[in-house]
RNA sequence: GGGUCGUUAGCUCAGCCCGGUAGAGCAUCGGACUUUUAAUCCGUUGGUCCUGCGUUCAAAUCGCAGACGACCCA
């Protein structure tokens, strides 16, 4: 540092966006910058680096939580402590301060005859700086467990005034964009980032013990997969080649497993080109887990068990209150079927429910779906993605194109539009009779309108921990069938508070069945679904050269965090959220 | 993508309906005060009222457009 001037700053123009000259903000830089000039003149580096704290707030008060006021007076072992500090109270000849530390706070009291001069530096300290004491311990009047300072040292001089001290910073957008702010003024924000640490220390804790290995895989993919997404594109230079950001770590964990690693798990941000809303951050941290030789019910027994640890963890109990909610993790989480879900959305008999998990009536489906989804075309458009060009023409009941150039969904859709209670009961009526000699395709397809229902009408109200069973093929390109029913896979979700928090399924082993889904989601992509999942070649080789039974599960960190801090946002779980890009004039 | 609400001093907010000199508390600065707890008391400074356009003699206030944010819906 060069000593002739280190206040650097102070070169610097105070080119903020709406100070002028004397502005308010403006002013109180100048007259700290004074101070550190004074400072600077009495031989003390407002920006130094030689005082050791010996202490921590919360060790002080551990360690003289127990000790009386007279037995303090006694007390004449010194210590060194350094915080932030947060309030000043001064009396004249007698002041006390409040510092913050990393965790904790500690009451300074000065004393003009118990100082000498040093209590003059009193005046040049300013709430937000970094000040390093020496001092005895005390207690107050009030007893308060406080240090007495012999000396004061300015380490760090603040030049922005802190927020205020009573109502703190309230504003949302600015305590995300300024994070440092509010994790200095809001103790919550503080517990909220310690216990996604914790978290993400129980979790490794939890698979590393059962003989998990944690690995790292590639962020910039070729071919982005694992999940349905739209990716971040990016592109290497040296290499000449367009890249995506990965969307999901699964294919990468998967191929460890055929490696020989039976256990990998891996912790890591993912990165999704979509919206930005409560619970969406186009970069989130997940944990995807496989295991060799499980299947999905022992991944549901896996994962109670880890949920119950975190929740008794963090909590100490088992009952926790999120969002005017109360969840009791004590019980066991329900296990349920799509299907049967839905059917008690609709009230049904319990035979009724018997039948609809069978189900493999597309018409029943299609009554069932009408008005029940997220738009009245939402059905048809789920039947044109399983049907083939030529099976729309001759399947679906479409007047005659008016233009040559119309699409097949163009002209579907238009059909759609003139009756649509009558058109899904013809529409319903004819892949009936065309899907009559397909039973797995008609259950397949049925299955996956069920789903549409669920995901629109049912899913928000999912508030118990719930474990969801019963997917369509059509939905889960990489889960195995279900032996003995081969429409559905073995995959459950599991649901807190209306959020997804966990994915698993048995995994796709048989690389010929993943080709025939892989194509199944490249026609998907061909009629325009962005997210539709791209064909892996490496990885199908992978699945020739053969992976032992598997099942695997993804985690969403994020709203595991949300959940467990009773957080309305994701946005106040992540340290620095995506927001749109400050505008600095 | 649609709707609702918000944006005024460094921070937390009034003022807007019904147009007429921009306010409070905290923070700052000056003063008093040797055990305070949002310390207290006296005094003081500080503003691109988000931006632009319009209406008007006159706009923080009314209208339109935009920016940013929050929430709800899709």
């Amino acid at each position: 540092m060069n000593m002739k001037n280190p206040l650097h700053t102070s070169d610097l123009p105070l080119n903020e966006p709406a100070e002028t000259a004397d502005s308010g903000l403006h002013r109180i830089k100048k007259e700290r910058e004074e101070k550190a000039h004074r400072l600077l003149e009495l031989g003390q580096n407002p920006y130094a680096n030689d005082f050791k704290p010996a202490i921590s707030a919360q060790d002080f008060h551990k360690k003289y939580q127990a000790a009386s006021r007279d037995a303090l007076a006694e007390e004449n072992t010194v210590y060194q402590v350094a915080g932030r500090v947060m309030a000043i109270r001064s009396m004249g000849k007698a002041a006390f301060l409040r510092i913050q530390d990393q965790d904790g706070e500690l009451q300074i009291f000065m004393q003009q005859n118990q100082m000498g001069e040093a209590y003059d530096l009193l005046k040049l300290v300013d709430m937000g700086d970094i000040v390093g004491i020496d001092g005895t311990p005390m207690r107050t009047k009030t007893e308060e467990l406080s240090l007495k300072a012999n000396s004061l040292r300015v380490l760090t001089k603040s030049l922005r005034p802190l927020p205020e001290k009573w109502h703190g910073l309230t504003n949302i957008e600015q305590r995300h964009r300024q994070r440092y702010l509010d994790l200095i003024v809001n103790p919550e924000a503080r517990h909220i980032f310690r216990v996604r640490t914790l978290i993400i220390r129980e979790i490794r804790q939890f698979l590393d013990d059962m003989g998990y290995l944690e690995v790292e895989t590639p962020i910039l993919s070729d071919i982005p997969g694992g999940a349905a997404a739209k990716p971040f594109l990016t592109h290497h230079n040296a290499l000449g080649e367009d890249l995506s950001l990965r969307i999901a770590t699964e294919l990468h964990l998967k191929r460890l497993v055929v490696g020989g690693f039976d256990r990998v798990y891996e912790i890591g941000r993912i990165f999704r080109n979509e919206g930005v809303n409560t619970t969406h951050n186009p970069e989130f941290t997940s944990i995807e887990f496989y295991q060799a030789y499980a299947t999905y019910d022992d991944l549901m027994n896996l994962t109670e068990e880890l949920l119950k640890n975190l929740v008794q963890k963090v909590h100490g109990q088992l009952q926790i209150e999120y969002q005017g909610h109360t969840l009791d993790f004590s019980k066991s989480f329900r296990r349920v079927s799509i299907a049967r879900l839905v059917g008690e959305h609709f009230n049904f008999s319990s035979s009724d429910l018997e039948k609809l998990e069978q189900i493999s009536s597309v018409k029943w489906a299609l009554e069932l779906a009408l008005h029940q989804t997220v738009s009245l075309e939402e059905p048809l458009l789920i039947c044109l993605s399983e049907l083939h060009d030529e099976e729309i023409t001759n399947w679906i009941p479409i007047e005659a194109a008016e233009k040559i150039e119309d699409s097949l969904q163009a002209r579907a859709l238009r059909a759609l539009k003139s009756d649509p209670e009558q058109f899904y009961l013809q529409l319903g009526s004819s892949l009936e009779t065309q899907l009559a000699l397909d039973p797995v395709r008609a259950r397949r397809l049925s299955l996956h309108l069920l789903y549409a229902i669920f995901e629109h009408k049912i899913e928000k109200a999912l508030v118990e921990p719930t474990f969801l069973t019963g997917f369509s093929v059509s939905v889960s390109p990489l889960a195995r069938r279900r032996d003995g029913d081969a429409a559905i896979v073995d995959r459950f979700e599991l649901f807190c508070a209306g959020m997804e928090v966990a994915n698993s399924f048995s995994e796709l082993t048989d690389p010929v069945d993943q080709r025939e889904r892989f194509m199944m989601q490249a026609r998907k992509k061909e009629k325009g679904d962005e997210e539709a999942h791209g064909v892996d070649e490496d990885f199908l080789r992978a699945l020739e050269v053969g992976m032992p039974p598997t099942a695997g599960e993804g985690i969403g960190i994020d709203r595991l965090v949300m959940l467990l801090t009773n957080s309305p946002s994701i946005r106040e779980v992540i340290l620095f959220p995506k927001l749109r890009t400050e505008k600095r004039s």
